[in-house]
DNA sequence: CAATTTTTGGCAATCGCTTGTCATTGCTGT
DNA sequence: ACAGCAATGACAAGCGATTGCCAAAAATTG
């Protein structure tokens, strides 16, 4: 080692400087970086470590680490080796300090264990990998309190927000989005940039789907009332059925678990209608194993169509015919919207809008109507 | 506002000299608070914006917000005001700077869209949530490589890990848990502190419970060969079995995945076994899904135990049987470990292992053993 | 009321990195 | 061989907090 020191030193003309500039380090110091090191194992190597070991100026380093182009390839090189051998990881918090940015996304779920999160998440957290971001993952717990809070209080720790399913208010959200650059999933696209999964289309797909298998008293079990999904669906439900002149009917609202789901099938029994559309499959799930208690058939008694096609919808007893949708690849275009709104210069479409295609995928939870 | 500082100032005769150096600010900048403002609206307050706006020192800010006992009550009140009207949040980079913490525990999970890991994530950022700690979540992708990747990259950006189900080999991981502060889930206790689901002992209550049911051709279906939770659970099953002289087969390993479950229902059927004990659950659900495709009757044909408890084992066909644990309060028993490290001042045993009890729960996948 | 102890709060250095400014180097063309 | 130019790298000033040290103020005591 010392003999490339002693190389490079003869190429650049720098070694009694650096010598100096060290021995002096020392002094202040009054201790060498050996004995440091040996005092504090785990302490970190520095930029001024590499800028040592490469014997040049830690702006060097700065640069050929994080603007390569702008610094001779030997040189970045030889910066890089330095690095390596000194297992050298730039400390996030000092990069941030100066440069404004934490590289740090946070994304807000209402409820980490609901499946239907699990694919946003991950299509999250491989975008963000993909572009060295780091995702910071929040349980808003379903209150629109918790979000709000977090938004606040990460405000400094994150770049930007991605909001799946929000549950706050339109003026909140507004208030966030002045704020803070953020995407959200499933909400009004008037207010932030948004991806829209289409779940009310596939409600019409069901609604053909129900009828054309006999159907003419349909009910709507809705989920959270504070839920932008839920309205759009009822919405789109609402549509359809007059155009149809089908007796409807709505139960609702509950929460989006399969606990909930007992309360709800009693509720969609009581209306007397032969199919439910139901808010999302969490909640499906739930209402299969209560009719299944009670006795009464699915598909023969009463259809079900649930919303999302979560994992568990494919095996749970009779599989569930639902609206399916790209729920990762969602997460990963959310993502890529806030992206190219925190980095311009990578240009990308800055699209305010993005709408996820649905289809209804037909298992064994929906037969003829009972006659 | 006007009103309230002069209020404040005749009180303190500060106001002067508050006075003074806003100007001086002012004339530096040339420009004041509000055009700064109006010019860049994001900008976020500083610890020194709440220092003047209460008339004292950044320092005296720094202490009263962070170690409200060293500052007179009436003065931290006037800071914590003007800290509240600015709408102020310390900058976690800069304060992770200058104290050399970042308040960030790092989960590493093999898969985040295996519900047996929902639990231990939201059990984790539940107790981190409040320590004051956030959690990043990480998914390996079940790669012992990623998994070491992130433990280096992560190293400045995170006061501690917690690895769920690590990959890693005893070499890696003791590497790793020298270099920094480290809490493992289902991992040989020797090596860092570690939490343990004693699936071994649920084992032995499943063994009794299908020796009863009259089973004595028992299969093992294994896991991933890197979990270690895999190596323990089939050491116990051998273990047990040979004490009770079963005759016994084993098959796998398989990746926990319920897609694989195909090909375990398939190597489990050609062994002849009349019951198998399954690695865990998603495994098991595939293979409850593959079994009825094939007409095999579960549990009259075979008899299937999974492990976890998982979202889903309740709801498949038949309902699982299988062991269940404290999935969420193990998450939670970790991150106490980890943080009672991370703070010793704050006490807490500091544990080097916890074992979580588990106990089998029967549904319908298990049966009488075929005549 | 003076002397002493205890609080309280200001100054300035520091954490590790980025970045603007400017001097130096090496290369091109003539 | 030299002016002119581009490329490169050194220097130093921050970024926003924390914290040791010390002075000033307040409270306590004789």
């Amino acid at each position: 080692m010392t003999s490339d020191c002693q190389k490079l030193s003869s190429v650049l003309q720098l070694w009694d400087k650096s010598l100096v500039l060290e021995r002096l380090r020392q002094m202040r110091n009054t201790q060498t970086m050996a004995e440091l090191q040996l005092q504090s194992p785990g302490r970190q190597p520095t930029i001024r470590d590499v800028a040592e070991l490469a014997g040049v100026a830690t702006s060097t380093v700065s640069r050929a680490l994080s603007n390569p182009g702008r610094v001779n390839r030997v040189t970045r090189e030889r910066i890089e080796e330095a690095a390596a051998q000194l297992n050298y990881i730039p400390s996030s918090q000092a990069r941030g300090l100066s440069s404004g940015r934490t590289q740090t996304v946070a994304v807000l779920v209402p409820d980490i264990t609901n499946p239907f999160y699990f694919d946003i998440i991950r299509g999250a957290q491989h975008q963000l990998k993909a572009a060295g971001y780091t995702q910071l993952l929040v349980d808003t717990e379903e209150s629109a309190e918790m979000e709000a809070d977090a938004l606040q209080k990460m405000r400094r720790s994150a770049d930007g927000f991605i909001l799946a399913a929000s549950r706050l208010t339109d003026a909140q959200l507004a208030e966030a989005a002045a704020q803070q650059p953020l995407v959200t999933i499933n909400r009004a696209p008037a207010i932030a940039p948004t991806v829209v999964i289409d779940t009310p289309s596939a409600i019409i797909q069901a609604l053909e789907h129900l009828v054309s298998l006999g159907h003419t008293r349909i009910c709507f079990v809705g989920g959270p009332a504070t839920s932008w999904s839920n309205a759009k669906r009822w919405q789109a439900f609402q549509d359809e059925t007059a155009e149809r002149k089908l007796t409807t009917f709505s139960v609702g609202p509950f929460p989006p678990k399969t606990t909930s789901g007992a309360a709800a099938a009693d509720a969609a029994v009581h209306t007397g209608a032969t199919a439910c559309i139901v808010f999302n499959d969490l909640l499906a799930i739930g209402m299969l194993q209560r009719l299944r208690e009670r006795g009464i058939r699915v598909p023969e008694d009463m259809s079900i169509v649930g919303c999302d096609d979560i994992f568990g919808a494919d095996f749970c007893n009779p599989p569930l015919t639902t609206m399916a949708s790209p729920i990762e690849q969602a997460g990963r275009v959310a993502v890529s919207m806030l992206l190219s709104r925190l980095n311009p210069q990578y240009g990308g479409t800055s699209r305010r809008l993005a709408v996820m295609p649905t289809h209804l995928t037909v298992r064994a939870s929906t037969g003829a109507a009972p006659s």
